[in-house]
Formats: C-alpha cells, structure tokens, sequence
DNA sequence: AGCATTCTATACATTAGCGTATAGAGTGCT
DNA sequence: AGCACTCTATACGCTAATGTATAGAATGCT
C-alpha cells in the first residue's frame, strides 16, 4: 500500500536511480556542510532545492525525520565508504593511510563531520552515533598502526592522537599555509609512523 | 545624551555592578554553553533570563548585534582571562600549563569554545575572532613550551600538536573514561615535555 | 517638587516556519 | 480507457519569533 513501487525513469530524467528522499537528504548534508545543522527549515530546503514542501512531507513525517536519515546516510554511506575503500586498499599501511587522508579531502565528508558533531552536542541520539562512527574509525586506525609493525598500546596511543589532530582539523584553520588540505596531517602521520617504541627511550609517544 | 550616567544599585540590587547589557550577555553565553548557538531566541531568552523583550531592544538592535557582543566578550574576558591568569601565575612552566587546563575545565571556557568554532563556520566575521584567538592562544603555548627548555621549532610543533588535542577535546567523547577533565591532555602534556630534542633520536616529535 | 534619563513591560503588526489538506499530474497495470 | 498508485504543488491555519511603539516605573539632578 506504501512505497509499493518506485517510478520508473522516463526521458527527461537525467540523475535517475536517487529516488525522491535521495535529492532532499543529499540536498541537506550539502546545506549542513555550508551552514551547520542549525539554519535547516523545510521551506528554507525546498527553495534550495528546488522542489515544493509537499513533497518533503510525503517521504517525511517532518524535519527531524529528515536530520535522522541524514545522519544515517552519513554513517552508512559516507563514513562506511571511506572505510570500505580504506580496507579493500592494498599496499603498505602507511600508504593506505595516505590514500585515506586524501580521500577524506577530496570528499566533503570531513565538512559533514563538524556539522554533525556540533548536531551530537545537543542532541543525544547523534551523540551516540557520533561516538560509534568514532569507535569504529580509531579501531580502524589502531588496526592500521599495528600493521606498520607498532606494538598494540603504542599504535592505540598514536591513533588516537593522530584522530584528535583529524578531529581538530575541521575546526582549526589557524594557520593558513594548510590550505594543501591534509598536509599537516600527513607530516603528523609520518612522524608518528618514524618513531619506532623498540629504541632506547621507548617512553616516547607513550601518551597514556 | 546616551547612556550618559549608570543606574544606582538600590536595596534589592544583589548583582549590583552588572548592567543589563551584561546580564544578557552572560545570559546568552549560559545558554549557548549548553545549547548551543542555534536555539538563541531573544523571546526565549527574555522567558530565562526572567526580564521581559523590551528590554533586549534598548540594549541591543537585534540578535546578531547580541551574538557579537557575546563573542567580544568571549574572546577579551572568557579567553583573554585564562591567558592573563596563566601569565600572571609563577612557577615551572609545566606547573603553569598543568593549572591552565585545570582553570580552563573548571570554567566553561571549553564548551563556550565548541558553541563558538561552531557558529565560525557560518560566519566569516566569528571565522576571523576564532582565528586570532587560536593564533594568541598557540602563541602562548609555544612560549610556555620554550620557557619549558625546548627550541623554537619543536616548541612550536608540540604547541600545534598540543592544542589540537585540546580543540578536538571538546568533540570527542569516544572514550569516557576521560571524564575526568582534561586527564588525556594533562597525559599528552608530560608525554610532549618529557622527550629533550637534543637527545640521540631527535626526529621525534619532529613533525614539521 | 519637577523634569530628564534610563530601563522595563506590554501590546501590536509582521513574517517565518510547521504541518495538513487537497487537487491533480504522471505513470503502470489490466 | 479506466483505475490505482506515487509524487508534486498550492493553499490554509497555527504558532513562534521578530521588531516597533508606547506607557510607565525607578532613579538622578537641580
């Protein structure tokens, strides 16, 4: 009875497979990566898109419907893309890691990042969601470490410090010269890539 | 002609120094710290701040003429606070770092820092604040961390490092057990001070 | 006391935004 | 053709919020 069967494509129908809930979400994070979660109204939308508020409401029950599969589409297919592509990479992980940082760049997955992580603050359900994405990308990243040939608490240590500088990267824009987006990242990486915990002062890097 | 002579505190005057200006500012600072700066309303502030609309009006022309003076006020005595604090404070530099992040957990500074670098990105004029604070701010660190014994360079890429951490602190909670404030970055702190460039090893840390 | 100044409260007009209702266009099916 | 289904556009009512106008309370000055 509901969302039996989807319109088939006709001839004026240039970006065919989106379906209509497609265009709004994809309108929407494109909106949140220019101004945050906060200005998002429905009218405000639909004349940016293009289209009328009545067919915002067929396919949502209102705006908060909207921001959750929002929120979805980036953890499933933005987040989860990046991920995916980072582990069917082959090569050394040092290269992985930097194909990752320039994939992260090119998208505006780094953009849709700060809107959502500002969205998590006040709201507790995108809090907990913000927290998985996170959970599931430092475990990536400590998987990564280990297979530069770093022992399990030092490639812990480094990830995480590494994604607290990924982190702070959306937000600080301090110093210009970084316009190279990721550059600072990458010298990061590589500096905590060098550091090998099995030399003499192994204290080094032992952050926790 | 105007605002010619402050009113004098009468008996039911207990805040008595603040003028209403200020009370609104602080006001809304208190909201944006847990709220954020999208709900900022002047009627709903009106309702919590217990003093009626007419009032907003006198002191301000309208909403964004209230967020700026917020944010002049974040930046000359939020932040600027902790810096003078820091400055003025005697002892080891580690010692004074150590009490900067207790000082800075301790008062909201950083959830009204988060509300802030939020708003920036939709505003060119925050944008701008946010920068210069960040840039005095690493300024800062990186005195310290010279006056702690380390050279130029390394002091200025353990400072970045540093305060990225600290910036990302605000966004991440991946971990909880950091609930106690600012341990992880009390941690990172002994960890960037403790290693002496002039050893043997001396790429460490050398990010740049 | 009388007047000016500063600030507050309230009423009002206007607009933005939400959500609903409904008409109807386009398509598939038989 | 006729019907069902999917989706769009528009009109409507309602609430929240903006900004203005204005009356008036509290205080300072002379």
């Amino acid at each position: 009875m509901k969302n039996a069967a989807p319109r088939k494509p006709t001839k004026d129908d240039t970006r065919s497979t989106r379906d209509g809930a497609q265009v709004w979400i994809e309108g929407t994070l494109d909106m949140v990566a220019n101004n945050g979660i906060g200005p998002i109204k429905v009218e405000r939308l639909a004349r940016q898109i293009g289209v009328s508020k009545g067919s915002f409401y067929w396919f949502f029950k209102n705006s908060d419907e909207l921001l959750l599969r929002c929120l979805e589409h980036w953890q499933e297919n933005l987040n989860g893309a990046v991920i995916t592509a980072a582990k069917s990479s082959s090569g050394p992980a040092r290269k992985r890691l930097f194909d990752m940082i320039d994939l992260v760049f090119d998208s505006k997955l780094g953009r849709y990042d700060a809107a959502i992580r500002t969205w998590a603050m006040s709201d507790s359900k995108v809090h907990i969601v913000v927290t998985t994405v996170d959970r599931d990308r430092l475990d990536f990243l400590v998987g990564l470490f280990e297979e530069h040939g770093l022992d399990h608490d030092s490639a812990k240590h480094r990830a995480h410090l590494f994604y607290r500088a990924f982190v702070a990267e959306s937000y600080l824009r301090a110093y210009p010269d970084k316009l190279r987006k990721g550059a600072y990242l990458k010298e990061l990486l590589d500096s905590l890539l060098a550091v090998q915990p099995a030399k003499a002062n192994s204290a080094t890097y032992r952050i926790k």
